[in-house]
DNA sequence: TCATACATGTAACCCGTTACATGATTAC
DNA sequence: GTAATCATGTAACGGGTTACATGTATGA
């Protein structure tokens, strides 16, 4: 049950609407958490029904209707006791690492394309990623920004989500290279 | 639905028991998938169902009987059919980023007390891999078994594994060292 | 004697994904 | 015209986690 945590901790930058807020998962949140549109609306009622975050209405006159969201004091009392939690390690879990396990069974040409193609992803990523981080630190450096900016979170789970997506690229790299130097060459079975 | 092809992957080294898959699960897979006990059951019972593995019975005597697991035609065909589907980047999903992405509003010594203990988990992490590697390889370097070794799968895949413990090692040990220089400081609000 | 390893499951619940459903406005 | 953006949901399904349930054998 961390969704919840996600929304509230998404919501600490300002007041978002549930369309707003999937935005927001989709560009900031998007290096290590993601989330479909009826899982945060649905999520956002059921924060507002226990009273962890509060939603006023505002009427809009081209657009229709929407409803902002802010966190509540309930919300960050929850907040606090969610940090003190203890929180679980977590794994990878995908598809294509479950794929190159059974490599020795699988035609490698196959494998190969799709590492390449995940590679492409990564590079995409790291590029969003660093843009990202950019625009956070503003016209600080780095250090500076981690020093003495505000809002450190969001950059600081950014850095780990480009990092990751780092060792995707250079594993997949590392992987295919690997497996095409074995294709038709002498090979234990 | 691809727990299923990660116990496919984990019965191609050879006939498993539950026991041992759950076992195996923990040790060999444990760099990018987890499952326990009760679900690597149904999972299997499921299986044999639809007739992806076979199970025969063994009779032991000290020990309550077994049944062991292999992968049948079906099942491998199962598998070049999932090596041909596409699969989905995966991202992080951790609570610890959670926590850290709203760092702006949680209590700084907390944060960091689980980033140390979190860094302290990646590095038995990365120890139990090495072994891993270690083990796989037998007497051959690295390069050599890349090049000529059998069953690279899991080599590759326990590669990933060290690497994104290392990834989380580092990340963890800057983010606290970020929120102890802050503690105190003069920051932005 | 007590903990650990061996050995296998069932049931309930929550979470995440996919599919369905609607409808106005703006920019190309 | 057509695609994208704004804006909000419901329903069904499948997968993962937690709790429950049982029993033997070995080693400390």
């Amino acid at each position: 049950m961390a969704l919840r945590h996600a929304v509230l901790a998404a919501l600490l930058d300002g007041e978002l609407s549930g369309y707003q807020l999937a935005k927001a998962f989709d560009a900031g949140m998007a290096n290590f958490w993601h989330a479909l549109p009826q899982q945060l609306y649905s999520e956002l009622a059921k924060l507002e029904r226990e009273g962890l975050v509060a939603g006023r209405e505002v009427v809009q006159e081209t657009r229709p209707n929407k409803r902002l969201f802010t966190v509540t004091e309930a919300g960050f009392a929850e907040l606090h006791r969610f940090a003190g939690a203890p929180s679980k390690p977590s794994f990878i879990r995908d598809d294509l690492m479950v794929k190159v396990a059974a490599a020795d069974s699988i035609e490698a040409a196959e494998l190969i394309g799709q590492l390449e193609e995940r590679a492409a992803i990564a590079t995409a990523k790291i590029e969003l990623f660093e843009a990202l981080l950019r625009k956070m630190r503003g016209e600080l450096d780095e250090a500076e920004f981690l020093a003495r900016g505000g809002r450190i979170g969001p950059y600081l789970t950014c850095l780990r989500g480009r990092q990751f997506e780092q060792g995707n690229l250079d594993w997949c790299i590392r992987a295919a290279s690997v497996l095409r130097a074995r294709e038709g060459a002498d090979v234990q079975r």
